[in-house]
RNA sequence: GGGCGGUUAGCUCAGUUGGUAGAGCGCGUCAUUGACGUUGACGAUGUCAGAGGUUCGAGUCCUCUACCGCCCACCA
């Protein structure tokens, strides 16, 4: 026995050493495993693809959970003899990457990404995506995940461009990407276009305006979206407005002196609010724009890309929102206008996620994918939608979910991915910012051309936006495979069998690589999805740097060892909800990894040597015990085939510690310290305690790699296998 | 405003198709020079949020109520 047994288990002097061994073996791709013969080529596959944490720093215990899980996963199956592929990447994360560097370009030299220039400036924002890499990449290893580093992908490298562009452009082919005039989500503090996901609404108290608009009042929180208004828009059955019809012209005293209004009525406004009458400004509110694209009215805009009022405004014309708004009231009530003013109105305003900016609706050219627009899928594999039959693109999301094709784990989270495919608008895709993937479209005078490459000809100016992130997050599980070539990968790995993720990116990931999948390929690309919750501290609150309750995967694994990590983040941890983690209970199970290599020492004790036969018969006291365990392992086979990973895990700790340990150790105790047993008891008390180790390691090895493995590299036994990664199950 | 989830032992949570309640931590008593004190044995604690219903039988299925949490949403 190695003398190491005689002291406690250390974690940090073994995990790095043995993670080494693991990546050097080249065992972690599946091309090796059937190479040096530890698979069959023909065995089934099974792929993860990981989900690629953002370039914006450093992985925290909500990764750990996500790298957990799915090494769980992957050693289980690679364990059953599955070809088992897990491809590790990192995400470029466009905005939230871009605003980063921006910020501390900002606080270190006092400079604007305009006084850099696009080039310089992306420069600076590749060498910290870099470096943000690199450590995102040792802290993956750090947590013991047996991914495939040589197949490692970015969001934003040369391949996953060609598959970015290609698909870009065969959406563009199909006109089911179009440049358009909308109403877009403007953020002016970080002057780019966002996406309705990427809005955070916050409570704010505000005033509420009733003004004398002609004979009507009407209530706004923004009068000063109100210089462009000359349409009055009521319900065509309010009997309190039915005297006037629509279309009838009223002349009446406004902000800047008299104009004339027009009457509108539509049924989509809501008798109940206010006054029931509203006037409408179609250039920085969706519904006003809504109601002046169906009646064809004109659309001003009042306030511009910074935040500041246009000329129309008269003599407020360049002043800032806030400014100008109690300006204006100031006016109206010298005129006589203002009715009424509420103080105390609570209303929700839009502000931009990542920089915190009050997001102004502005009627802007922008890129979309049109997700209601019927187009001919050539080939389907989708339940539900065949091959060479119209379809849209809202069908593709919905269907392969409906029919069961994608089991959505836990299942309830289906009916809120429906809600929301149900409320879906077309998706914005353009940004105005630089890092990122620019939009392979090219201008010269009124001529476009979009193509994998820009045209050979001079002359020609590319599209200077970029794409929206959860665009090339959207192909990640076939552009890590390779496409747009057909590769010897994506026949075999695609679709891949689950998609491990947090349930807040249900909508903004999981939605879209299903809604690009079915398009580019005409399949699902993956067959389950698997939503993990939040980690939370002890008391249940969200981990967050202000309240200095953050746990760093990296000093857990220094302190307690990654396995403890991993088994604290996995146990009582179920589908879809959230789990408070704690130093208390990951001390937990570093003292049950101790535990475990005290059970090495004492089994070792007794087994210098061992020879396993598979013949060997037991006496019925033992035999019932090997039973029991052959029991158990049924249990847990099947409780990590069905993805309850955290009653394995329970039940495993269980197992070992108090049935194996507590009382099988015992037992055998009693008969290998007695003077009075015979030899023939003894040996069979010291293989029951190796045998039922040997198989207990195993079992724990999906989730304990590092000590399990450790133990195992000191077994006496002769294996016919480097290491219990690639052992049978 | 719309949708979804939760409410089980002091704390954190399991509980697969309905069959007399479980784990970990914590707590109490005791043990122990024997693989391990990062230990062992034994033990206590629950009207499973409340009300009603279905059933021979409900933590589990149905209805309603209360509280907590999350997601979505353009209320002028």
């Amino acid at each position: 026995m190695n003398s190491k047994f005689l002291k406690p288990y250390d974690p940090t002097s073994s995990e790095s050493r043995i993670y080494k061994l693991w990546e050097e073996s080249g065992l972690f791709n599946p091309d090796n495993l059937v190479k040096e013969g530890f698979i069959e080529a023909q065995a089934v596959p099974y792929t993860i693809i990981m989900p690629p944490p953002n370039v914006t720093g450093i992985l925290h215990m909500g990764h750990g959970l996500m790298l957990t899980i799915e090494d769980v996963l992957i050693r289980f199956a690679r364990m059953q003899g599955k070809r088992t592929l897990w491809i590790p990447g990192t995400d470029h994360a466009a905005i939230a990457t871009q605003s980063r560097v921006e910020k501390d370009i900002l606080k270190t030299e006092k400079q604007s990404r305009h006084d850099l220039g696009r080039e310089e400036f992306i420069k600076r924002v590749e060498s910290f995506a870099k470096e943000s890499h690199d450590t995102i990449a040792s802290q993956i290893r750090v947590m013991g995940a047996s991914c495939d580093w040589s197949r490692e992908a970015f969001t934003l490298d040369d391949k996953r461009e060609i598959a970015v562009r290609t698909a870009f452009k065969r959406m563009y082919d199909q006109g089911l990407i179009y440049r358009g005039e909308r109403l877009v989500n403007w953020d002016p503090k970080g002057q780019t276009t966002i996406a309705d996901d990427e809005i955070v609404y916050e409570e704010e108290k505000t005033k509420f305006y009733y003004l004398k608009y002609g004979p009507f009042i009407i209530g706004t929180t923004r009068p000063e979206t109100k210089f462009g208004d000359k349409y009055v828009v009521m319900h065509p059955l309010d009997e309190r407005y039915a005297d006037y019809k629509h279309g009838d012209k009223i002349n009446l005293e406004w902000i800047n002196g008299p104009i004339e209004a027009t009457v509108i009525k539509d049924e989509r406004i809501d008798r109940e609010l206010g006054t029931g009458v509203m006037t409408i400004t179609p250039s920085h509110s969706q519904v006003d724009f809504d109601l002046a694209t169906t009646h064809g009215l004109d659309k001003e805009q009042i306030i511009d890309t910074k935040g500041k009022l246009l000329p129309i405004a008269g003599e407020f014309a360049g002043m800032k929102i806030k400014d100008a708004r109690e300006k204006i009231i100031e006016k109206l009530a010298l005129k006589g206008l203002v009715e009424k003013i509420d103080e105390n109105y609570i209303h929700n305003i839009a502000t931009a996620e990542r920089t915190g900016g009050i997001v102004e609706p502005q009627i802007m050219t922008q890129w979309f994918v049109a997700v209601n627009k019927p187009f001919k899928i050539p080939h389907s594999e989708i339940n539900g939608i065949k091959g060479g039959e119209e379809t849209t693109l809202k069908e593709i999301m919905r269907k392969p979910v409906e029919s069961g094709q994608i089991k959505i784990e836990p299942g309830y989270f289906d009916k809120t991915y429906f809600h929301w495919i149900n409320n879906l608008r077309d998706w914005c895709i353009s940004r105005q910012i630089w890092y990122g993937h620019q939009i392979p479209v090219w201008y010269k005078g009124e001529e476009v051309y979009c193509g994998i490459e820009g045209p050979n000809d001079g002359g020609w100016t590319q599209d200077p936006d970029t794409l929206d992130t959860w665009f090339s997050s959207a192909l990640w599980t076939f552009s890590t495979l390779g496409w747009p070539e057909m590769t010897e990968d994506l026949e075999i790995y695609h679709p891949t069998d689950v998609l491990e993720t947090g349930y807040e990116i249900l909508f903004f990931w999981v939605a879209r690589m299903v809604l690009m999948t079915g398009f580019c390929l005409g399949t699902i690309p993956f067959k389950t999805v698997y939503l993990h919750g939040t980690v939370r501290d002890a008391k249940g609150r969200k981990m967050s740097k202000s309240l200095g309750n953050g746990i760093d995967p990296i000093d857990v694994a220094k302190e307690f060892g990654a396995d403890a990590g991993r088994m604290a983040l996995v146990v009582g941890t179920s589908a879809g909800t959230d789990t408070n983690i704690s130093k208390d209970k990951i001390k937990g199970y570093k003292n049950f990894s101790n535990k475990l290599w005290n059970m090495a020492r004492f089994v070792l004790t007794y087994n210098e040597s061992f020879e396993y036969s598979d013949n060997k018969v037991l006496g019925p006291k033992w035999n019932e015990r090997i039973e029991e365990w052959k029991k158990e392992k049924e249990a847990l086979t099947k409780e990590l085939e069905s993805m309850r990973i955290h009653n394995a895990a329970e039940r495993l700790y269980h197992y070992a510690w108090h049935t194996f340990a507590d009382v099988i150790i015992e037992d055998a105790k009693k008969v290998l310290l007695s003077e009075t047993t015979s030899e023939e008891e003894q040996g069979e008390a010291k293989y029951i305690l190796y045998y039922l180790f040997v198989e207990i390691l195993k079992a724990l090895h999906p989730f304990m790699p590092f000590v399990t493995e450790e133990i195992w590299q000191e077994l006496p036994h002769k294996k016919d296998r480097p290491f219990i990664m690639v052992e049978k199950w």
